[in-house]
DNA sequence: TTTTCTCGACCGACCAGTCGGTCTTGAGAT
DNA sequence: ATCTCAAGACCGACTGGTCGGTCGAGAAAA
């Protein structure tokens, strides 16, 4: 048998099989020997590389937002004012929506369905997450009204969640109907209203 | 004969109950007993006003839906130029989320997880329902473009997409932390940068 | 041989939905 | 006013199916 070079190797096997599984039924509705069938597994040893479906789906999540955070970095630290940074930041945007990594995006809705029930204790904090994305744009925003680019009335921690979410709006918008818009355009339009929304002149 | 008081009264006590259960814990984690405590009877007269618990589920969603579509429209037919009217778009989103059908709003990821499973046929439409309001919208930017007022080069039909998404994705970071900012001030925020950033002038 | 890995039959907790029975109501009879 | 009684509202123990997780058997590797 073609020996398993890698424990990690498999475990990324399982991952990628459960992605699919779990983004066309929903998490709730997978059951776990599908997710076997997908990886060519038996059902047993899903349980060799996770503890239980929840483990498995944290899992996913977890490398999902590795990833963003990964692909995001990238474009943090290059110079430029605060026009181009913010605008940096919605091309990488459009990236992200456009790279293999939206098959997660279908998987995101159960998770912040999981993730506001009060009760819930998780092991992956999602608005530890979203704190780190809105204090990086908060900042971009801040240096651009301290250099006088951005108008000086707006609120910038406010305007910071309002991009976030607005990300997320077309994301779902999208996936709710491919056919309405490309995602890359529409960040693109995003981008162009918020930043002629907030400079100076204009 | 008994109780002509209102089969509808008792299915709205339901309703109710339903509402709160759903959005405390998650659709798929409610079980049907719990429902009827929180409504306080027995889960077999569930049954009696609902088929499913899937029906209860859509019955909620329509309810919501209607009186969304209710409040909209007061401030569609009003007069004024294209900005005024956004902006009544936007103040109209703004009482939403003040309102008590925001307790509904939790419910949405749910039902927004359904929708995007393929395979399923939902009795009820949730790109119907978006495409009324993109519609609506669309037609204020177009007249706004038209009548130069707005900028020529917006794709309106992406940008009522966009607005549409920002919206709900205001309402998700809100939902996930609500300490963050208030609804009403993100959603005139929103309004403010977006009609700016399309506005001639400005 | 011993160890490691894989598997899927099996178990039992779980829960949506059912159904036979109870209780409430109020119209009609007295 | 009081009684009767059936319509139907109400109930919750029960059923039947489902599915996450277990475990011992057997294959493969060492």
């Amino acid at each position: 048998m073609p020996k398993i070079v890698d424990k990690e190797e498999k475990r990324y096997q399982i991952i990628e099989a459960a992605v699919r599984v779990f983004a066309k039924h929903g998490v709730p509705n997978t059951k776990m020997v599908q997710i076997a069938e997908a990886a060519g597994i038996g059902k047993g040893t899903i349980y060799e590389y996770f503890k239980s479906k929840e483990e498995l789906f944290h899992a996913i999540i977890a490398m999902f937002m590795q990833n963003m955070d990964t692909q995001m970095e990238n474009n943090i630290r290059q110079l430029g004012d605060a026009k181009e940074k913010l605008l940096a930041c919605f091309n990488e945007w459009g990236n992200i929506f456009e790279s293999e990594f939206m098959d997660f995006a279908e998987i995101m809705l159960d998770f912040w369905a999981e993730c506001l029930r009060k009760g819930d204790r998780n092991s992956i904090d999602l608005n530890e997450m979203y704190e780190g994305y809105r204090k990086q744009l908060k900042e971009i925003l801040d240096e651009g009204v301290e250099k006088g680019v951005f108008k000086p009335d707006i609120q910038t921690h406010v305007l910071a969640s309002i991009i976030i979410g607005g990300v997320d709006g077309i994301m779902i918008q999208w996936i709710l109907n491919k056919s309405l818009f490309s995602p890359r355009e529409a960040v693109e339009q995003f981008a162009k209203v918020t930043i002629d929304g907030i400079t100076i002149n204009s």
